[in-house]
RNA sequence: GGCGAGAUAGCAAAAUGGUUAUGCAGCGGAUUGCAAAUCCGCCCAUCCCAGUUCGAUUCUGGGUCUCGCCUCCA
Protein backbone atom coordinates (compact mmCIF):
# COMPACT_ATOMS: atom_id res chain seq x y z
CA UNK A 1 0.00 0.00 0.00
CA UNK A 2 1.73 3.31 -1.34
CA UNK A 3 1.60 6.20 1.20
CA UNK A 4 2.52 9.66 -0.12
CA UNK A 5 2.83 12.81 2.03
CA UNK A 6 0.18 15.10 0.50
CA UNK A 7 1.32 18.99 1.00
CA UNK A 8 -2.61 19.45 0.89
CA UNK A 9 -2.98 17.71 4.02
CA UNK A 10 0.05 18.05 5.51
CA UNK A 11 0.18 14.00 6.43
CA UNK A 12 1.02 10.65 4.78
CA UNK A 13 -1.73 9.14 3.03
CA UNK A 14 -2.84 6.19 1.11
CA UNK A 15 -2.67 6.35 -2.11
CA UNK A 16 -6.06 5.78 -4.26
CA UNK A 17 -5.89 6.66 -7.79
CA UNK A 18 -9.31 8.45 -8.84
CA UNK A 19 -9.37 5.52 -11.60
CA UNK A 20 -8.22 2.22 -10.52
CA UNK A 21 -4.67 1.26 -11.48
CA UNK A 22 -3.97 4.54 -13.67
CA UNK A 23 -2.58 7.66 -12.49
CA UNK A 24 -1.97 11.03 -13.75
CA UNK A 25 0.89 13.20 -12.93
CA UNK A 26 1.81 16.56 -13.61
CA UNK A 27 5.04 17.72 -12.72
CA UNK A 28 6.01 21.67 -12.76
CA UNK A 29 9.07 21.88 -15.69
CA UNK A 30 11.70 24.20 -16.63
CA UNK A 31 11.68 27.50 -17.75
CA UNK A 32 13.66 26.92 -21.09
CA UNK A 33 16.19 30.36 -21.04
CA UNK A 34 19.17 28.68 -19.47
CA UNK A 35 21.19 25.21 -19.16
CA UNK A 36 19.36 23.35 -15.74
CA UNK A 37 21.02 23.57 -12.82
CA UNK A 38 21.33 20.96 -9.81
CA UNK A 39 18.22 22.64 -8.37
CA UNK A 40 16.50 21.37 -11.85
CA UNK A 41 18.24 18.04 -11.69
CA UNK A 42 16.73 16.89 -8.67
CA UNK A 43 12.86 17.62 -9.62
CA UNK A 44 13.50 15.40 -12.76
CA UNK A 45 15.38 12.61 -10.93
CA UNK A 46 12.90 12.83 -8.13
CA UNK A 47 9.56 12.10 -9.84
CA UNK A 48 11.10 10.08 -12.61
CA UNK A 49 12.05 7.95 -9.17
CA UNK A 50 8.17 8.33 -8.47
CA UNK A 51 7.09 7.21 -11.88
CA UNK A 52 9.04 5.20 -12.53
CA UNK A 53 7.92 3.31 -8.43
CA UNK A 54 4.29 3.60 -10.12
CA UNK A 55 5.02 1.99 -13.09
CA UNK A 56 6.66 -1.06 -10.57
CA UNK A 57 4.04 -0.86 -8.67
CA UNK A 58 1.91 -1.46 -11.70
CA UNK A 59 0.11 1.06 -12.53
CA UNK A 60 -0.96 2.90 -15.76
CA UNK A 61 0.87 6.06 -15.24
CA UNK A 62 0.42 9.32 -17.74
CA UNK A 63 2.89 11.86 -17.08
CA UNK A 64 3.13 15.09 -18.33
CA UNK A 65 5.76 17.46 -17.55
CA UNK A 66 5.30 20.69 -18.36
CA UNK A 67 7.78 23.32 -20.80
CA UNK A 68 7.81 26.68 -19.82
CA UNK A 69 9.12 28.76 -23.74
CA UNK A 70 7.29 32.06 -22.95
CA UNK A 71 7.94 34.35 -19.95
CA UNK A 72 9.62 37.31 -18.87
CA UNK A 73 13.15 36.28 -18.56
CA UNK A 74 12.77 34.27 -21.65
CA UNK A 75 11.32 37.25 -23.93
CA UNK A 76 14.57 39.50 -22.38
CA UNK A 77 17.06 36.61 -22.62
CA UNK A 78 16.08 36.88 -26.46
CA UNK A 79 16.29 40.35 -27.08
CA UNK A 80 19.69 40.34 -25.28
CA UNK A 81 20.51 37.87 -28.06
CA UNK A 82 19.01 38.97 -30.53
CA UNK A 83 17.33 35.70 -31.61
CA UNK A 84 13.60 35.02 -31.68
CA UNK A 85 12.33 32.74 -28.51
CA UNK A 86 11.65 29.89 -30.28
CA UNK A 87 15.26 29.55 -31.38
CA UNK A 88 16.27 30.50 -27.63
CA UNK A 89 13.58 27.88 -26.12
CA UNK A 90 14.28 25.53 -28.59
CA UNK A 91 18.07 25.48 -27.40
CA UNK A 92 17.70 25.00 -23.92
CA UNK A 93 14.97 22.53 -24.62
CA UNK A 94 17.19 20.29 -26.43
CA UNK A 95 20.07 21.28 -23.18
CA UNK A 96 18.00 20.19 -20.90
CA UNK A 97 17.05 16.90 -22.45
CA UNK A 98 20.45 15.80 -23.07
CA UNK A 99 21.08 16.74 -19.76
CA UNK A 100 17.91 14.88 -18.20
CA UNK A 101 18.95 11.55 -20.82
CA UNK A 102 22.57 11.57 -18.68
CA UNK A 103 20.55 11.52 -15.58
CA UNK A 104 18.79 8.70 -16.50
CA UNK A 105 15.46 10.33 -16.45
CA UNK A 106 13.09 8.72 -18.45
CA UNK A 107 10.73 11.09 -20.77
CA UNK A 108 7.21 12.17 -19.33
CA UNK A 109 4.37 10.70 -21.40
CA UNK A 110 3.98 14.37 -22.59
CA UNK A 111 6.07 17.42 -22.71
CA UNK A 112 4.02 19.87 -23.94
CA UNK A 113 5.01 24.01 -24.54
CA UNK A 114 3.41 26.66 -23.02
CA UNK A 115 3.09 28.34 -26.46
CA UNK A 116 1.00 25.51 -27.99
CA UNK A 117 -1.62 25.58 -25.62
CA UNK A 118 -2.91 29.49 -25.52
CA UNK A 119 -6.24 28.63 -27.09
CA UNK A 120 -6.40 26.06 -24.47
CA UNK A 121 -5.52 29.18 -21.96
CA UNK A 122 -8.31 31.25 -23.19
CA UNK A 123 -10.73 28.94 -22.95
CA UNK A 124 -9.97 28.80 -19.41
CA UNK A 125 -9.56 32.41 -18.87
CA UNK A 126 -13.06 33.02 -20.90
CA UNK A 127 -14.69 30.30 -17.78
CA UNK A 128 -12.90 31.98 -15.25
CA UNK A 129 -14.63 35.15 -16.58
CA UNK A 130 -17.93 33.57 -16.71
CA UNK A 131 -17.64 32.29 -13.38
CA UNK A 132 -17.36 35.95 -12.06
CA UNK A 133 -13.35 34.85 -11.29
CA UNK A 134 -11.74 36.64 -13.50
CA UNK A 135 -11.71 40.71 -14.47
CA UNK A 136 -10.13 42.71 -17.37
CA UNK A 137 -8.29 45.63 -15.06
CA UNK A 138 -7.84 49.25 -16.32
CA UNK A 139 -4.30 48.62 -17.91
CA UNK A 140 -5.59 45.47 -19.88
CA UNK A 141 -4.82 42.22 -17.78
CA UNK A 142 -6.97 40.22 -16.98
CA UNK A 143 -6.41 39.29 -13.74
CA UNK A 144 -8.00 36.71 -11.14
CA UNK A 145 -9.83 37.82 -8.12
CA UNK A 146 -8.34 36.16 -5.45
CA UNK A 147 -11.18 37.38 -2.83
CA UNK A 148 -13.99 35.84 -4.89
CA UNK A 149 -12.41 32.06 -4.80
CA UNK A 150 -12.98 30.65 -1.44
CA UNK A 151 -10.64 27.83 0.05
CA UNK A 152 -7.35 30.27 -1.40
CA UNK A 153 -4.14 29.34 0.37
CA UNK A 154 -5.78 26.10 1.29
CA UNK A 155 -2.62 24.64 -0.04
CA UNK A 156 0.21 27.14 1.43
CA UNK A 157 -1.93 27.46 4.95
CA UNK A 158 -1.70 30.85 4.38
CA UNK A 159 -5.01 32.96 4.68
CA UNK A 160 -5.45 36.49 2.62
CA UNK A 161 -5.14 38.50 5.98
CA UNK A 162 -2.08 37.07 6.54
CA UNK A 163 -1.08 37.25 2.82
CA UNK A 164 -2.63 41.26 2.74
CA UNK A 165 -0.33 42.09 6.18
CA UNK A 166 2.74 40.78 4.61
CA UNK A 167 5.29 43.64 3.73
CA UNK A 168 6.60 42.27 0.45
CA UNK A 169 3.08 42.08 -1.57
CA UNK A 170 3.41 45.28 -3.50
CA UNK A 171 0.67 47.27 -4.69
CA UNK A 172 -0.13 47.11 -8.42
CA UNK A 173 -2.26 49.85 -9.94
CA UNK A 174 -4.38 47.63 -12.01
CA UNK A 175 -5.49 45.24 -9.72
CA UNK A 176 -8.64 45.32 -7.45
CA UNK A 177 -6.73 43.45 -4.91
CA UNK A 178 -3.14 43.10 -4.48
CA UNK A 179 -3.16 39.93 -4.21
CA UNK A 180 -4.92 39.25 -7.44
CA UNK A 181 -2.24 37.58 -9.95
CA UNK A 182 -2.66 37.77 -13.70
CA UNK A 183 -4.57 35.25 -16.48
CA UNK A 184 -3.43 37.52 -19.69
CA UNK A 185 -0.78 39.96 -20.02
CA UNK A 186 -1.73 42.84 -22.55
CA UNK A 187 0.63 43.38 -25.24
CA UNK A 188 3.10 45.83 -24.90
CA UNK A 189 4.53 48.69 -27.44
CA UNK A 190 7.96 46.89 -27.92
CA UNK A 191 7.14 43.64 -27.81
CA UNK A 192 7.86 41.20 -31.05
CA UNK A 193 4.56 39.76 -32.71
CA UNK A 194 6.02 36.01 -32.25
CA UNK A 195 5.06 36.96 -28.33
CA UNK A 196 1.57 38.32 -28.96
CA UNK A 197 -1.38 36.13 -29.69
CA UNK A 198 -4.79 37.60 -30.01
CA UNK A 199 -7.93 37.16 -28.16
CA UNK A 200 -10.71 38.63 -27.06
CA UNK A 201 -9.35 40.81 -24.70
CA UNK A 202 -6.75 41.70 -27.01
CA UNK A 203 -3.49 41.14 -27.87
CA UNK A 204 -1.22 39.72 -25.20
CA UNK A 205 0.17 36.66 -23.86
CA UNK A 206 -0.59 34.28 -21.13
CA UNK A 207 0.40 34.55 -17.49
CA UNK A 208 2.62 31.90 -15.96
CA UNK A 209 0.28 30.14 -13.95
CA UNK A 210 -2.90 29.55 -15.98
CA UNK A 211 -0.15 27.38 -18.64
CA UNK A 212 -0.09 24.38 -15.94
CA UNK A 213 -3.90 24.61 -15.22
CA UNK A 214 -4.47 24.60 -18.75
CA UNK A 215 -2.04 22.34 -19.36
CA UNK A 216 -2.93 19.77 -17.03
CA UNK A 217 -6.45 19.85 -17.45
CA UNK A 218 -5.97 18.78 -21.62
CA UNK A 219 -3.89 16.25 -20.95
CA UNK A 220 -4.62 14.58 -17.35
CA UNK A 221 -8.47 15.63 -17.19
CA UNK A 222 -9.81 18.65 -14.84
CA UNK A 223 -9.72 16.14 -11.95
CA UNK A 224 -6.17 14.41 -11.74
CA UNK A 225 -4.05 12.09 -9.04
CA UNK A 226 -0.87 13.92 -8.28
CA UNK A 227 1.13 17.09 -8.93
CA UNK A 228 4.17 18.06 -8.18
CA UNK A 229 7.25 20.61 -8.14
CA UNK A 230 9.64 21.95 -6.02
CA UNK A 231 8.71 23.10 -2.76
CA UNK A 232 9.17 26.94 -4.21
CA UNK A 233 6.21 26.70 -6.42
CA UNK A 234 3.83 25.61 -3.86
CA UNK A 235 3.27 29.31 -3.22
CA UNK A 236 2.13 31.18 -5.45
CA UNK A 237 2.12 29.09 -8.18
CA UNK A 238 0.31 25.88 -6.91
CA UNK A 239 -1.96 27.60 -4.78
CA UNK A 240 -3.20 29.68 -8.19
CA UNK A 241 -3.23 26.84 -10.47
CA UNK A 242 -5.69 25.16 -7.71
CA UNK A 243 -7.81 28.16 -8.13
CA UNK A 244 -8.09 28.99 -11.29
CA UNK A 245 -9.00 25.01 -11.91
CA UNK A 246 -11.28 24.69 -9.62
CA UNK A 247 -12.70 28.52 -10.63
CA UNK A 248 -13.24 27.23 -13.91
CA UNK A 249 -14.20 23.62 -13.49
CA UNK A 250 -15.95 23.69 -10.69
CA UNK A 251 -14.69 20.71 -9.62
CA UNK A 252 -11.21 19.39 -7.56
CA UNK A 253 -8.26 19.95 -9.16
CA UNK A 254 -5.43 17.24 -7.69
CA UNK A 255 -5.77 14.77 -4.85
CA UNK A 256 -1.71 14.87 -3.86
CA UNK A 257 -0.11 17.63 -4.04
CA UNK A 258 3.80 16.51 -4.00
CA UNK A 259 6.78 19.06 -3.56
CA UNK A 260 10.39 18.00 -2.98
CA UNK A 261 12.99 20.21 -0.70
CA UNK A 262 15.46 21.93 -2.42
CA UNK A 263 19.36 21.69 -3.12
CA UNK A 264 21.28 24.02 -0.97
CA UNK A 265 24.84 25.58 -1.10
CA UNK A 266 26.52 25.87 2.29
CA UNK A 267 22.88 25.34 3.69
CA UNK A 268 21.53 27.69 1.40
CA UNK A 269 18.97 27.56 -1.10
CA UNK A 270 20.82 26.96 -4.87
CA UNK A 271 18.87 29.30 -6.73
CA UNK A 272 19.72 31.51 -9.81
CA UNK A 273 18.90 35.21 -7.87
CA UNK A 274 21.37 33.92 -5.37
CA UNK A 275 24.16 32.75 -8.33
CA UNK A 276 25.22 29.94 -6.18
CA UNK A 277 23.98 27.39 -8.81
CA UNK A 278 26.22 24.85 -10.49
CA UNK A 279 24.52 23.47 -13.85
CA UNK A 280 24.35 19.89 -14.28
CA UNK A 281 27.08 19.74 -17.20
CA UNK A 282 29.34 21.73 -14.98
CA UNK A 283 28.86 19.26 -12.83
CA UNK A 284 28.60 16.08 -14.62
CA UNK A 285 32.33 17.38 -16.20
CA UNK A 286 33.49 16.54 -12.70
CA UNK A 287 31.39 13.45 -12.09
CA UNK A 288 29.75 10.29 -13.27
CA UNK A 289 25.86 11.46 -14.12
CA UNK A 290 24.77 8.07 -11.96
CA UNK A 291 26.90 8.96 -9.02
CA UNK A 292 24.96 12.67 -9.61
CA UNK A 293 21.47 10.89 -9.56
CA UNK A 294 22.93 8.35 -6.96
CA UNK A 295 23.17 11.40 -4.50
CA UNK A 296 20.03 13.15 -5.15
CA UNK A 297 18.28 9.65 -4.43
CA UNK A 298 20.19 9.33 -1.06
CA UNK A 299 18.34 12.18 0.28
CA UNK A 300 14.91 11.53 0.76
CA UNK A 301 12.64 13.82 -1.60
CA UNK A 302 11.18 16.19 0.79
CA UNK A 303 14.66 16.91 2.98
CA UNK A 304 17.13 19.36 2.17
CA UNK A 305 20.03 18.07 0.33
CA UNK A 306 23.45 20.32 0.81
CA UNK A 307 25.77 19.79 -2.54
CA UNK A 308 29.51 19.88 -2.13
CA UNK A 309 31.95 18.11 -3.95
CA UNK A 310 32.98 15.92 -0.51
CA UNK A 311 29.39 14.90 -0.54
CA UNK A 312 29.62 13.74 -4.72
CA UNK A 313 33.27 11.93 -3.64
CA UNK A 314 31.01 10.30 -1.01
CA UNK A 315 28.70 9.36 -3.06
CA UNK A 316 31.25 8.02 -5.85
CA UNK A 317 32.61 6.01 -2.74
CA UNK A 318 29.30 4.13 -2.06
CA UNK A 319 28.16 3.32 -5.18
CA UNK A 320 31.81 2.05 -6.04
CA UNK A 321 30.54 -0.16 -3.75
CA UNK A 322 27.59 -1.61 -5.22
CA UNK A 323 29.23 -1.54 -8.93
CA UNK A 324 32.02 -3.76 -6.82
CA UNK A 325 30.02 -6.56 -5.89
CA UNK A 326 28.21 -7.22 -9.41
CA UNK A 327 31.62 -7.44 -10.98
CA UNK A 328 31.84 -11.16 -10.41
CA UNK A 329 28.86 -11.46 -12.53
CA UNK A 330 28.60 -8.70 -15.20
CA UNK A 331 25.22 -9.90 -17.09
CA UNK A 332 23.11 -10.49 -14.08
CA UNK A 333 19.89 -8.84 -14.58
CA UNK A 334 17.34 -8.39 -16.49
CA UNK A 335 16.11 -5.53 -14.49
CA UNK A 336 12.58 -6.88 -15.36
CA UNK A 337 10.58 -5.90 -12.17
CA UNK A 338 7.26 -7.56 -13.30
CA UNK A 339 9.25 -10.65 -12.62
CA UNK A 340 9.76 -9.67 -9.39
CA UNK A 341 9.40 -11.61 -6.69
CA UNK A 342 8.18 -9.00 -3.94
CA UNK A 343 7.88 -11.56 -1.24
CA UNK A 344 11.84 -12.15 -0.84
CA UNK A 345 13.27 -10.44 2.56
CA UNK A 346 14.94 -7.90 0.73
CA UNK A 347 12.43 -6.48 -2.20
CA UNK A 348 9.93 -6.68 0.88
CA UNK A 349 12.09 -4.25 2.48
CA UNK A 350 12.57 -2.47 -0.66
CA UNK A 351 8.97 -2.40 -1.36
CA UNK A 352 7.84 -1.49 2.30
CA UNK A 353 10.00 1.42 1.92
CA UNK A 354 9.34 2.31 -1.30
CA UNK A 355 5.63 2.79 -0.79
CA UNK A 356 6.34 4.48 2.55
CA UNK A 357 6.68 7.95 0.71
CA UNK A 358 9.17 6.91 -1.56
CA UNK A 359 12.23 6.50 0.77
CA UNK A 360 14.98 6.05 -1.17
CA UNK A 361 17.33 6.24 1.61
CA UNK A 362 16.26 2.97 3.43
CA UNK A 363 15.68 1.87 0.00
CA UNK A 364 19.52 1.96 -0.67
CA UNK A 365 20.31 0.67 2.72
CA UNK A 366 18.14 -2.60 1.42
CA UNK A 367 20.72 -2.23 -1.71
CA UNK A 368 23.67 -2.19 0.33
CA UNK A 369 22.37 -5.21 2.65
CA UNK A 370 21.95 -6.70 -0.49
CA UNK A 371 25.49 -6.13 -1.95
CA UNK A 372 26.94 -7.33 0.90
CA UNK A 373 25.44 -10.56 0.87
CA UNK A 374 26.31 -10.63 -2.78
CA UNK A 375 29.93 -10.13 -1.45
CA UNK A 376 29.60 -13.40 0.82
CA UNK A 377 27.54 -15.66 -1.35
CA UNK A 378 28.86 -14.34 -4.65
CA UNK A 379 25.55 -15.79 -5.82
CA UNK A 380 24.10 -14.89 -9.08
CA UNK A 381 20.35 -15.12 -7.89
CA UNK A 382 21.20 -12.02 -5.37
CA UNK A 383 23.05 -10.15 -7.63
CA UNK A 384 20.49 -10.07 -10.04
CA UNK A 385 17.90 -9.01 -7.38
CA UNK A 386 19.97 -6.43 -6.46
CA UNK A 387 20.52 -5.36 -10.22
CA UNK A 388 16.90 -5.39 -10.41
CA UNK A 389 16.00 -3.18 -6.88
CA UNK A 390 18.32 -0.95 -8.30
CA UNK A 391 17.01 -0.58 -11.52
CA UNK A 392 13.92 0.76 -9.92
CA UNK A 393 15.45 3.39 -8.79
CA UNK A 394 17.15 3.81 -11.98
CA UNK A 395 20.97 2.77 -10.80
CA UNK A 396 23.53 -0.01 -11.26
CA UNK A 397 22.31 -1.47 -14.95
CA UNK A 398 25.74 -0.58 -16.69
CA UNK A 399 28.62 -3.23 -17.16
CA UNK A 400 30.50 -2.58 -13.47
CA UNK A 401 34.43 -2.37 -14.93
CA UNK A 402 32.84 -0.05 -17.60
CA UNK A 403 31.53 2.17 -14.56
CA UNK A 404 34.68 1.92 -12.24
CA UNK A 405 36.82 2.36 -15.32
CA UNK A 406 35.28 5.58 -16.33
CA UNK A 407 34.76 8.93 -15.24
CA UNK A 408 37.38 11.83 -16.22
CA UNK A 409 41.19 10.95 -17.33
CA UNK A 410 43.53 12.22 -14.70
CA UNK A 411 46.52 11.35 -16.42
CA UNK A 412 47.14 10.84 -20.18
CA UNK A 413 47.61 7.27 -19.72
CA UNK A 414 45.14 4.91 -22.03
CA UNK A 415 43.12 1.75 -21.27
CA UNK A 416 46.37 0.32 -23.44
CA UNK A 417 48.64 2.46 -21.20
CA UNK A 418 47.21 1.06 -18.41
CA UNK A 419 47.31 -2.18 -19.64
CA UNK A 420 50.73 -2.24 -20.61
CA UNK A 421 51.75 -0.99 -17.12
CA UNK A 422 49.51 -3.92 -15.35
CA UNK A 423 51.61 -6.67 -17.39
CA UNK A 424 55.37 -4.88 -16.31
CA UNK A 425 54.24 -5.24 -12.54
CA UNK A 426 52.98 -8.36 -13.08
CA UNK A 427 56.38 -9.90 -14.76
CA UNK A 428 58.10 -7.83 -11.76
CA UNK A 429 55.84 -9.92 -9.41
CA UNK A 430 56.24 -13.47 -11.10
CA UNK A 431 60.27 -12.46 -10.06
CA UNK A 432 59.73 -11.35 -7.26
CA UNK A 433 60.59 -8.22 -7.65
CA UNK A 434 58.48 -6.17 -5.41
CA UNK A 435 59.94 -2.94 -5.40
CA UNK A 436 59.65 -2.54 -8.94
CA UNK A 437 55.70 -4.24 -9.04
CA UNK A 438 55.17 -1.63 -5.66
CA UNK A 439 56.25 1.27 -7.80
CA UNK A 440 54.54 1.08 -10.53
CA UNK A 441 51.34 0.27 -8.56
CA UNK A 442 52.13 3.39 -6.79
CA UNK A 443 53.02 5.31 -10.39
CA UNK A 444 49.38 4.31 -11.21
CA UNK A 445 47.63 5.19 -7.91
CA UNK A 446 48.79 9.22 -8.24
CA UNK A 447 47.49 8.72 -11.69
CA UNK A 448 44.22 7.78 -10.19
CA UNK A 449 43.95 4.24 -10.92
CA UNK A 450 43.92 1.44 -7.94
CA UNK A 451 44.82 -2.25 -8.66
CA UNK A 452 43.53 -5.04 -7.37
CA UNK A 453 44.87 -8.29 -7.15
CA UNK A 454 42.62 -11.71 -7.22
CA UNK A 455 43.58 -15.15 -8.31
CA UNK A 456 42.32 -14.65 -11.31
CA UNK A 457 44.71 -11.64 -12.08
CA UNK A 458 44.89 -7.41 -11.89
CA UNK A 459 42.19 -5.81 -12.57
CA UNK A 460 42.19 -2.00 -11.92
CA UNK A 461 39.47 1.14 -11.45
CA UNK A 462 39.50 4.25 -11.27
CA UNK A 463 39.80 6.19 -7.60
C1' G B 1 6.14 40.61 11.00
C1' G B 2 2.95 36.10 9.22
C1' C B 3 3.17 30.89 7.92
C1' G B 4 5.90 26.31 7.58
C1' A B 5 10.00 22.63 7.93
C1' G B 6 14.01 20.80 10.59
C1' A B 7 18.02 19.86 14.58
C1' U B 8 20.52 11.93 14.82
C1' A B 9 27.53 9.69 15.74
C1' G B 10 33.90 12.64 12.43
C1' C B 11 30.80 13.41 7.58
C1' A B 12 26.22 12.07 4.94
C1' A B 13 21.51 10.10 6.01
C1' A B 14 17.00 6.69 7.56
C1' A B 15 14.03 4.66 11.27
C1' U B 16 11.94 3.79 15.97
C1' G B 17 7.83 4.35 22.90
C1' G B 18 12.20 -0.60 25.03
C1' U B 19 15.86 -4.51 20.51
C1' U B 20 21.73 -3.70 14.10
C1' A B 21 19.88 1.48 9.98
C1' U B 22 22.93 2.17 5.76
C1' G B 23 27.38 4.47 3.17
C1' C B 24 32.12 6.95 3.86
C1' A B 25 35.96 7.75 7.55
C1' G B 26 38.40 5.35 12.09
C1' C B 27 40.03 0.84 15.07
C1' G B 28 41.08 -4.71 15.55
C1' G B 29 41.20 -9.45 12.96
C1' A B 30 40.98 -12.74 8.40
C1' U B 31 42.89 -12.60 3.50
C1' U B 32 47.35 -10.55 0.62
C1' G B 33 54.57 -10.77 -0.82
C1' C B 34 52.73 -5.81 0.72
C1' A B 35 48.35 -3.48 -0.75
C1' A B 36 43.48 -2.87 -2.84
C1' A B 37 38.82 -5.25 -2.86
C1' U B 38 36.12 -8.51 0.26
C1' C B 39 34.69 -10.90 4.88
C1' C B 40 34.29 -10.96 10.51
C1' G B 41 34.23 -7.86 14.82
C1' C B 42 34.38 -2.92 17.08
C1' C B 43 34.11 2.42 18.11
C1' C B 44 31.05 6.83 17.48
C1' A B 45 24.29 9.58 18.18
C1' U B 46 19.72 11.16 18.87
C1' C B 47 20.15 20.41 20.30
C1' C B 48 18.62 22.23 25.56
C1' C B 49 14.83 22.22 29.66
C1' A B 50 10.43 20.33 31.66
C1' G B 51 6.17 16.85 31.33
C1' U B 52 3.51 12.07 30.10
C1' U B 53 5.38 6.88 30.71
C1' C B 54 7.76 1.16 33.96
C1' G B 55 10.78 3.19 29.92
C1' A B 56 11.47 8.95 25.16
C1' U B 57 15.96 10.07 20.33
C1' U B 58 10.72 8.95 19.23
C1' C B 59 4.77 11.71 22.30
C1' U B 60 3.41 16.86 24.69
C1' G B 61 4.89 21.92 26.18
C1' G B 62 8.73 25.66 26.43
C1' G B 63 13.55 27.36 24.74
C1' U B 64 17.80 27.85 21.39
C1' C B 65 19.54 27.49 16.58
C1' U B 66 19.10 26.60 11.20
C1' C B 67 16.45 26.75 6.75
C1' G B 68 12.30 27.83 3.49
C1' C B 69 7.81 30.51 1.67
C1' C B 70 5.27 35.31 1.91
C1' U B 71 8.70 38.76 -5.12
C1' C B 72 10.98 35.39 -10.21
C1' C B 73 12.50 30.62 -8.60
C1' A B 74 12.66 23.37 -9.14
Amino acid sequence: MLKIYNTLARDKQEFVPIEPNKVGMYVCGMTVYDYCHLGHARVMVVFDMVYRWLKASGFDVNYVRNVTDIDDKIIRRAAENNESIYALTQRFIDAMHEDADALGVQRPDHEPRATQYVPEMLDMIARLEQNGLAYKAADGDVNFAVRKFDGYGKLSGKSLEDLRAGERVNVNDGKSDPLDFVLWKHAKEDEAAEVQWDSQWGRGRPGWHIECSAMGSKLLGPHFDIHGGGADLQFPHHENEIAQSEGAHQCSFVNYWMHNGFVNVDKEKMSKSLGNFFTIREVLKKYDAEVVRFFILRAHYRSPLNYSDAHLDDAKGALDRLYTSLKFSPSSGSGRTDLMDWNTPHAARFKAAMDDDFNTPEAMAVLFDLAAEVNRSQSVAAATQLKTLAGVLGLLQRDPVEFLQGGATVSGLDDAGINAQIEARTAAKQVRNFAEADRIRKELLEAGIVLEDSAAGTTWRRA
